[in-house]
RNA sequence: GCGGUGGUAGUCUAGCCUGGUCCAGGACACCGGCCUCCCAAGCCGGUAACCCGGGUUCGAAUCCCGGCCACCGCACCA
C-alpha cells in the first residue's frame, strides 16, 4: 500500500523510542487494546483535544462532564444493553465462531433483525444450518454484549457499565441543559471523555482499542427547522464525498462543494452539510492533509442502532486504507425520545409559534351527576377513556348521540344527556416537540496515529514529522552551537525567557549541532534557536526551520515574537 | 476466538536446529567525559536483555507443555 514497506514499523519505533506512544501494561505482558501515551504523545493528544474544543466553543457548544461508570437503567434506555451485542455461534466441530444472525440471514435469506438467541438457535436447528467452515453442527446461540461490566456499591446490588459512547451523558442531561439553553433550539452540547467498549479482537495498533477517547456533540434541533443560519459561511467549501448509492454501483467518490451536495440530494440538508464542513475543517486545523479525506455515507446496514443516516469522515492510512475517524449522524429523536419514555421525565421542548393560534375542539366529558350511581366504580375509568380520545374519534362519537340519541361504551349504554358536550376556544402558544439530534462524533485516538503517521517523512538522510507546526509537542529548541560559556549561559537565558512566554521549549547542549537537529526533528520541532559567536556581539540568534533547513538571524529581543508568528501565525 | 509465524538490553540482531565453552556477542541509541562555530554515525569510559509459568535434564536462551503479547490470514468491528 505505501511506498516505503516499512514505515509503519519506522513510525512504530519512532513512537515507542521518543516517547509518543505504546502498548499499555508491558512490564507484566501487555494487553490488547490498550495504549499509554508517553509524554510527548500526550501533549499532541492534548492539543488534539483543544483544537476540537475551541472549534465546538466558537459554534456556542456548551462543554458538560459525566461519569464513566454508569448504571444501568441508562443504557437500557438508549438501546445499548439490547442491541451493543453480538448474537454469536460456535461450531462445535472445529471451533470457528459466527454471526449467528449472519449465517441465519445467507442461509434463510430473512431478516433476523432483534431476534432473540432462542429463537435463533430454534432456526438453525429446525433447518438443518451447518457451520460455513467444516459442516460440523452448530451449538447455542449466545449474545456478547461489548460493554464492559461492573457493580456499583458494596453490595453488588446494581449493575453498571462503563459507556460505550460519551454521548449518553449528554442525553441524559437534555432537561438541565435545555433550561441552561433557556429552551431555544437549536443548541449543541459536547463532551471530551473516555469509552470503552470490550473490542472481541483489537487490532491494528491504536486504531481499535477498549478503552479510547471521544469528542462528541450532540446538537439538539428542531426537525422543522433544517437550514443552518450560517451555511452561507461554509458553502463554498468542498467536500469530497462517497455516498451509499456510489458505493453500491461502485462510481467512486465525487468532489463538491457543501452547496452543491445539498441541492443535488446527496446531503439531506444545510444543516448537515454545516457540520460536515465543519468536521473537516477541524481535521485540517489538526494538520490532516486535506487529499486524505474523505467523507463515507454509511450503507443502512452499518449504521448504529440509533442512527438514521451516517456520513464518516475518513483518514486515509498508508498502512491500513480508509480509517473511519468522525461519524456525523443523525440521530433523530431515538435518544430522547427512549429517555423520556424509560425515565417518565418529558424531554420535549415548547416551540412558540410566532402568533398564538386559536383553536376550537370539542371537549367532551360525562356528566357525573348523572352516570355515577349507573356506572359506579368505572364511571371515572370510563371519563378518562373519553378524555383521551383524539378530536375525530370525539366528533364520531357527538354524531351518533344526536343521531341515535344513544351510544353503547364498553357495554354500558349512554344517553345525550349523559354527557358535557362543549366547543371550546383554547390559545395554543406553541407546539411542545422532542427535538433532534445530530452528533458529530470524533475518535481522538485514531486522528493522533493517522496525523504522525501523515507526518511522517523519510528522506535519504534524515526520518522526521513535518507535523503542523503548532501541533509540535515541543515547539521549540534552544541550542548553543558548541557547550561552550558563555554561549551556554545566552542559551539558558533565552530558553528561559521562552519558556515564560509560554512556549513549550528546551534547551539542549548535548552532542554535536546537527546531531541535535536531527534529534528534534525527529520528533516534529519546527524550529531551532542556535546561539552562536556572532550572538555574543550582536545579541542575535538564528532561526533554523526544521523543513527547509534554513536559517533566519533575529535578534534575542525580537525572538518570541518572531516565534509565535511562525509556529502560531499569530 | 481459530489457524500460521514469532518474542534475546531502548532498537535491530548473533546464539537456538546439534543443551554445558553464554554471569549471553555486535551495532545503533542512551549516560559521563574529550573534541567540536552549523546539519546524525571522531575518541575514551559506562548502563543495559534471554516474555511469563511449569516440565524434561546433572545442566535450558536453546528441547517439551501452558499462558501472555506482536504480526499475518479467517471471523468480528452497533
Amino acid at each position: 500500500m505505501g511506498e516505503t514497506p516499512d514505515k509503519y514499523e519506522i513510525l512504530q519505533d519512532l513512537m515507542r523510542r521518543r516517547g509518543f506512544a505504546w502498548g499499555s501494561f508491558e512490564i507484566y505482558g501487555g494487553s490488547r487494546g490498550f495504549y499509554d501515551y508517553g509524554p510527548l504523545g500526550a501533549t499532541i493528544k492534548r492539543k488534539i483535544e483543544r483544537k476540537i474544543r475551541e472549534a465546538f466553543q466558537r459554534e456556542g457548544f456548551f462543554e458538560l462532564e459525566t461519569p464513566d461508570i454508569t448504571p444501568e437503567k441508562v443504557f437500557i434506555a438508549s438501546g445499548h444493553v439490547e442491541k451493543f451485542v453480538d448474537p454469536l455461534v460456535e461450531c462445535k466441530k472445529c471451533g470457528a465462531r459466527f454471526r449467528a444472525d449472519h449465517i441465519v440471514e445467507e442461509a434463510l435469506g430473512i431478516d433476523t433483525e432483534g431476534m432473540s438467541a432462542e429463537h435463533l438457535t430454534e432456526l438453525i436447528r429446525e433447518h438443518g444450518i451447518k457451520c460455513p467452515e467444516c459442516g460440523g453442527e452448530l451449538g447455542e446461540v449466545w449474545y456478547f454484549n461489548l460493554m464492559f461490566e461492573t457493580k456499583i456499591g458494596p453490595y453488588g446490588d446494581q449493575k453498571g457499565y462503563l459507556r460505550p459512547e460519551t454521548a449518553q451523558g449528554i442525553f441524559v442531561n437534555f432537561k438541565r441543559l435545555n433550561a441552561f439553553a433557556r429552551n431555544k433550539l437549536p443548541f449543541g452540547v459536547f463532551q471530551i471523555g473516555k469509552a470503552y467498549r470490550n473490542e472481541i479482537s483489537p487490532r491494528q495498533g491504536m486504531l481499535r482499542l477498549r478503552e479510547f477517547t471521544q469528542a462528541e456533540a450532540e446538537i439538539f434541533f428542531n426537525p422543522k427547522e433544517i437550514e443552518h443560519p450560517h451555511f452561507d459561511e461554509v458553502k463554498d467549501e468542498k467536500l469530497r464525498l462517497y455516498p451509499i448509492e456510489h458505493q453500491l454501483k461502485n462510481l467512486g467518490e465525487i468532489e463538491l462543494t457543501a452547496e452543491e451536495a445539498v441541492k443535488k440530494g446527496y446531503i439531506m440538508n444545510t444543516f448537515f452539510a454545516y457540520y460536515m464542513v465543519m468536521v473537516k475543517r477541524i481535521l485540517l486545523d489538526i494538520g490532516i492533509p486535506e487529499d486524505k479525506i474523505r467523507f463515507r455515507q454509511q450503507l443502512p446496514e452499518e449504521r448504529a442502532h440509533y442512527s438514521r443516516d451516517t456520513w464518516d469522515a475518513e483518514i486515509h492510512s498508508e498502512r491500513f486504507g480508509w480509517v473511519e475517524c468522525v461519524g456525523v449522524a443523525n440521530r433523530g429523536d431515538y435518544d430522547l425520545s427512549r429517555h423520556m419514555r424509560e425515565s417518565g421525565t418529558d424531554l420535549t421542548v415548547l416551540i412558540h409559534y410566532d402568533e398564538p393560534r386559536i383553536v376550537k375542539h370539542l371537549k367532551v366529558s360525562l356528566n357525573m351527576k348523572r352516570v355515577g350511581p349507573k356506572l359506579k366504580k368505572d364511571a371515572k375509568r370510563i371519563n378518562e377513556l373519553i378524555q383521551s380520545w383524539d378530536e375525530e374519534k370525539l366528533r364520531n362519537l357527538v354524531e351518533v348521540l344526536e343521531r341515535d340519541g344513544r351510544i353503547t361504551i364498553e357495554g354500558y349504554e349512554l344517553e345525550r344527556d349523559d354527557f358535557i358536550i362543549k366547543e371550546v376556544e383554547e390559545k395554543i402558544t406553541g407546539e411542545k416537540i422532542v427535538p433532534h439530534v445530530l452528533e458529530p462524533s470524533f475518535g481522538i485516538d485514531r486522528p493522533f496515529y493517522l496525523l504522525l503517521e501523515s507526518s511522517l517523512v523519510i528522506e535519504e538522510d534524515r526520518t522526521y514529522l513535518r507535523l503542523k507546526k503548532d501541533m509540535a509537542p515541543i515547539e521549540v529548541a534552544v541550542l548553543p552551537l558548541v557547550a561552550k560559556e558563555p554561549l551556554t549561559s545566552i542559551a539558558y537565558e533565552v530558553f528561559r525567557k521562552l519558556q515564560k512566554k509560554g512556549f513549550i521549549a528546551v534547551y539542549d547542549e548535548k552532542d554535536t549541532v546537527g546531531r541535535r537537529y536531527m534529534r528534534y526533528d525527529e520528533i516534529g520541532t519546527p524550529y531551532c534557536v542556535t546561539i552562536d559567536n556572532q550572538s555574543l556581539e550582536d545579541n542575535t540568534v538564528t532561526i533554523r526551520d526544521r523543513d527547509t533547513r534554513e536559517q533566519t538571524r533575529v535578534s534575542i529581543e525580537e525572538l518570541p515574537e518572531k516565534l509565535r508568528e511562525l509556529i502560531f501565525g499569530e
